[in-house]
DNA sequence: GCGCATTTCTTGGCCGACCAAGTTAATCTC
DNA sequence: GAGATTAACTTGGTCGGCCAAGAAATGCGC
């Protein structure tokens, strides 16, 4: 212990180097973490699925029909828990780029049934590949146990998100008391 | 060094538990949960911020114009890292809301000074209490340990991201090496 | 049956973000 | 100094998101 004047004498209590933060954001930092981060993450995904002919966001409505198979739209607006009028313009675009067929529910004249194309199938595989890549890419020099720990330490703040938007996929409370 | 019989035998090698995640998205885990973070972050900040008249990102915009002052848009286009275009209409929206103040430079008359109003400095100090308010909520339940240990993965993500978008706010490779 | 609320989706408008193309001014080159 | 290049925005278009308001079909009460 000497030597070491610390690096500015004063509080040095917060978690991110917040030295060359905006003022304002001094309250938070991880926040401002979160925010760049999320905003890398995005652009570097729409790299990847640019070159599939998906446009971010997209990956996600696709994931869930591919999963389910036809699905009526409400439930799919459930699952992606977007905006209907999102949900409704993002499958218009998908109907047209040939991604997606859409029909009217025979059971239901208001609902509409959403499958993915089989022209999609291959691009399940392609999306597959370049999820993994994504994630090589974000967690590169990350060993196995900071993996875990930043899954964990995310699902936390996940949950703790969710509550308070009380949007929970009923899985905030699970992850919350972990 | 004992009795680690592993977490579960089998392959339990992905950092969150990928049950109950699309098929598409097995290879990325974390990634998902990542874009689900910052999807729930955002909404909470908007949330926040939609009381005091702000829209979400413009946040980021006037805490950086609080902190200089008066700056050359081609300054401010640098900070925060977006389009040249996106700043145009933002700062826009920004002025006819009273928040901005635009003048032509008088050394170079392409250019344009901005700065945030008289009035915005009561929103400096809203900015920043909601931020904290944020901050809590996102970390709530989360030990000063854990705190830091988040912002530590968060910061190195962020460099590996950062290092591949070739668009490294100088931090990159330090952060990436820690 | 009739009316009224509910569900389901669509449209229009707005904002943040991007790209592509254009305009104006400064700067560099010869 | 005239011409080409570069820098600093702006405009128009597109997409992902949201909200508000509408249209259409279903379901409920009576």
């Amino acid at each position: 212990m000497k030597a070491e004047t610390n690096t500015a004498g004063a509080a040095q209590d917060d978690p991110a180097c917040s030295a060359r933060l905006p003022l304002a954001a001094r309250n938070g930092p991880v926040s401002m973490l979160v925010s760049r981060v999320a905003r890398l993450h995005r652009i570097a995904a729409g790299k990847l699925l640019k070159g599939l002919g998906l446009y971010p966001g997209q990956e996600f409505l696709m994931m869930h029909l591919w999963d389910t198979g036809p699905v009526r739209q409400s439930e799919l607006i459930k699952a992606v828990d977007l905006d209907p009028s999102t949900v409704t313009k993002m499958l218009q675009r998908l109907e047209q780029a040939g991604h997606v067929r859409r029909r009217p529910d025979p059971e239901d004249r208001r609902a509409v049934l959403v499958e993915s194309t089989e022209t999609s199938c291959a691009l399940l595989t392609e999306v597959q590949r370049s999820w993994g890549e994504l994630e090589e890419q974000t967690l590169a020099g990350l060993t196995p146990d900071e993996r875990v720990q930043l899954a964990r330490l995310l699902t936390r703040v996940e949950a703790n998100l969710c509550t308070e938007t009380a949007d929970c996929p009923e899985e905030a409370r699970r992850a919350a008391l972990r």
